[in-house]
RNA sequence: GGACCUGUGGUGCAGCUCGGAGUGCACGCCGGCCUGUCAAGCCGGAGGUCGCGGGUUCAAAUCCCGUCAGGUCCGCCA
């Protein structure tokens, strides 16, 4: 338990509280930190749980001292053993107290607006409220603690991989494409601006033009968009960029970098990142970002049922779920699962009870009556359904009808997203483009700058929707934790791309003009990928929300409760910044 | 932009369906007692615009409308 490397730097203090053992009894010691819980015993004995980071230890001290919870003490004394069958064992420090001799108070603290010691969990907006108060709890010093190990196994894996960490600027300049962005007026050039980036993106790859062939950064990236659990404004990504490398290297980089982290934090060696492609993971699991710690895959039933004399299972795609033991699920269960399955878009949800006859299974439903007897067989045959089960049918359109599995699969069976395993997987061969805009040109998947599969690109033109790109993501535990892509180096190729997305060259060249105008210097082949560090360390650390592993995050409506901003500037702040506001439509008054 | 959930002493809850005096529980707080507790114990006490505004009603924490705040999600996040 005792740290070597911090015994010099403890200041006021000989010893922190955790580290105190049977081994220090007999020393006379010091210790600082906050009052946890105090027990009094009348005028002359006292009982002070004393806690900073390391953790609690108890002081015995007189009764006269006005100690309340959380005052700031300094308290020194003969470490001893506690009395014989007074030792908590409860605690790590629970065989030793510290016999106060002395007794002081470096400040006092009115009662705090919740309890820190996690008994009774206050709401969010209360803990964000204080959150300097929320941050002092066990769970908060954790979580920080594990983000700041997390950062540690990312360095180690980047440093030792010959990644070369360069700062990249916070004030940029407004890009077209993507997300919403943060503004920044500038005072020196009024009516101009700055953006805050919402990645290190084109700056990276100026790096990789500019030679410096591999390339990281833990780099705070701002997106002006609507928060969610795991989206806050600000957030952090591993950034990473290398030069003359194949998607296999950059997959290789990246894989070596969470595995570290994983290591780090369980101690354990996890299990190696998986692969699969794109449109296996939509086949196999519904979605882009499969949870491989349970299975229920989705089965094909097209063969099975194949020339049938149901109508609603003549169509392009029909796809089951398997639910283990789901036969007893009831009349209202099970219509409730219907309408989440019209809502999430399927034309209708099919439900297959398992049942036992005297000769076999035999499958109860509404529509049991449509299908043969060998069809019936077939569909138990290709689901692997035993007595007992459910299965769950979904007619239609390919991509739709996974998807609407894919949900139910989720709804039915998922663990809390932050159970172990942890289960990393790359999803490969993202389609290029997804879908068409208004005019009718494809619209780029992932960016105008990702490198088609080298197989597709003689349909670039003919089929620009089949073509596969050289983009991947990192997924965890159906969490998507990051994606990365190979860059187009090559002035011919993002020619054909512009021309495909409906861009012109004029167009192209104010949208993205000096990044085009570096890559005719001499660009290497490159790629690169990001990965958010805060659903990271959110996952690692067993927590569904990224604000329990954010020092200061906001509220959905992007407020700081703490600070209280955003907030109004003063007239001449504005004025100095060459602004002026618009009439507001109404005034928000507080509730 | 939209859907749903939540808002009651400092904290966490119950009360709301079926309207009848701010009623209750746990923690915390203040005072007293208490020399081996550790969620200390015992006795006493203080503390409330029921988020805010409007409506219905003899009467609203409770029903209705609006609004604000927090959360979950859809849209959005190349």
């Amino acid at each position: 338990m005792r740290r070597e490397g911090a015994a010099r730097a403890r200041g006021l203090r000989t010893d922190y509280c955790g580290e105190l053992g049977p081994e220090d009894v007999g020393r006379t010691v010091s210790v600082c930190g906050w009052v946890s819980r105090r027990r009094e015993h009348g005028e002359h004995l006292a009982f002070v749980d004393l806690r900073d980071h390391t953790g609690i230890i108890q002081c015995v001290v007189d009764g006269g001292h006005d100690i309340r919870a959380e005052h700031v003490i300094k308290v020194t004394g003969e470490l001893r053993l506690r009395p014989e069958g007074t030792v908590n064992e409860a605690i790590p420090t629970g065989e030793v107290e510290v016999g106060a001799s002395e007794v002081e108070i470096l400040s006092v603290a009115e009662p705090p607006p919740f309890s820190v010691d996690g008994r009774i969990a206050a709401e969010e907006q209360v803990r964000l409220r204080y959150r300097y108060v929320d941050l002092r709890r066990e769970r908060m010093q954790a979580n920080l603690r594990l983000r700041a190990q997390v950062n540690a196994a990312i360095r180690r894996s980047m440093e030792r991989q010959g990644f070369v960490e360069i700062e990249t600027p916070l004030l940029w300049t407004p890009t077209p494409e993507g997300a919403r962005e943060f503004a920044i007026p500038s005072r020196l050039q009024p009516g101009s601006f700055y953006v805050l980036p919402q990645s290190p993106q084109i700056a990276k790859q100026l790096l990789m033009l500019s030679g410096f062939d591999r390339y990281y950064q833990i780099a705070r990236c701002m997106r002006d968009e609507d928060l969610r659990a795991d989206r806050q404004f600000e957030f952090t990504q591993l950034d990473l960029e290398a030069s003359f490398v194949r998607q296999e290297d950059l997959w290789e980089v990246v894989s070596d970098s969470v595995l570290e982290v994983a290591r780090s934090v369980t101690g354990k060696e996890p299990p190696p990142v998986e692969t699969m492609t794109w449109s296996e993971a939509l086949e196999r699991f519904g979605t882009d970002k499969p949870d491989l710690r349970f299975k229920m895959e989705l089965v094909r039933l097209e063969e099975a049922v194949a020339g049938t004399g149901f109508k609603a299972f003549q169509a392009e795609a029909v796809r089951a779920l398997c639910l283990k033991g789901g036969a007893e699920l009831g009349r209202g269960r099970l219509d409730a699962l219907t309408d989440r399955a019209k809502k999430l878009g399927a034309a209708g949800l099919v439900w297959l009870r398992v049942l036992r006859q005297s000769d076999g299974l035999a499958l109860e439903s509404p529509v049991a009556k449509f299908l043969s007897d060998k069809e019936k067989a077939a569909v138990v045959a290709a689901t692997g359904a035993e007595e007992g089960d459910l299965l769950l049918v979904v007619a239609g359109e390919r991509a739709r009808s996974c998807r609407v599995l894919g949900q139910l699969r989720l709804d039915l069976a998922q663990p809390a997203v932050s159970e172990p395993p942890y289960r990393f997987c790359w999803i490969t061969e993202f389609p290029l483009f997804e879908g068409l805009d208004d005019d009718g040109n494809p619209v780029a998947a992932h960016h105008p700058f990702t490198m088609p599969h080298p197989d597709d690109l003689d349909r670039l033109e003919s089929d620009p929707l089949s073509v596969r790109s050289q983009s991947y993501d990192l997924v965890l535990n159906g969490w998507e934790l990051g994606s990365g892509s190979i860059r187009i180096h090559r002035a011919d190729i993002q020619r054909r791309i512009f021309s495909v997305l409906g861009i012109s060259e004029q167009e192209a060249e104010s949208r993205f003009g000096f990044l085009l105008g570096a890559f005719r210097y001499g660009a290497p082949p490159h790629g690169g990928f990001a990965y958010g560090i805060d659903r990271l360390a959110a996952l690692m650390a067993g927590e569904e929300s990224i604000r329990e592993v954010i020092a200061f995050p906001k509220t959905q409506s992007g407020a700081d409760l703490m600070a209280e901003s955003p907030r109004a500037l003063p007239e001449r702040q504005l004025e100095e910044l060459g602004l002026r506001l618009l009439p507001r439509p109404e005034a928000k008054s507080p509730g």
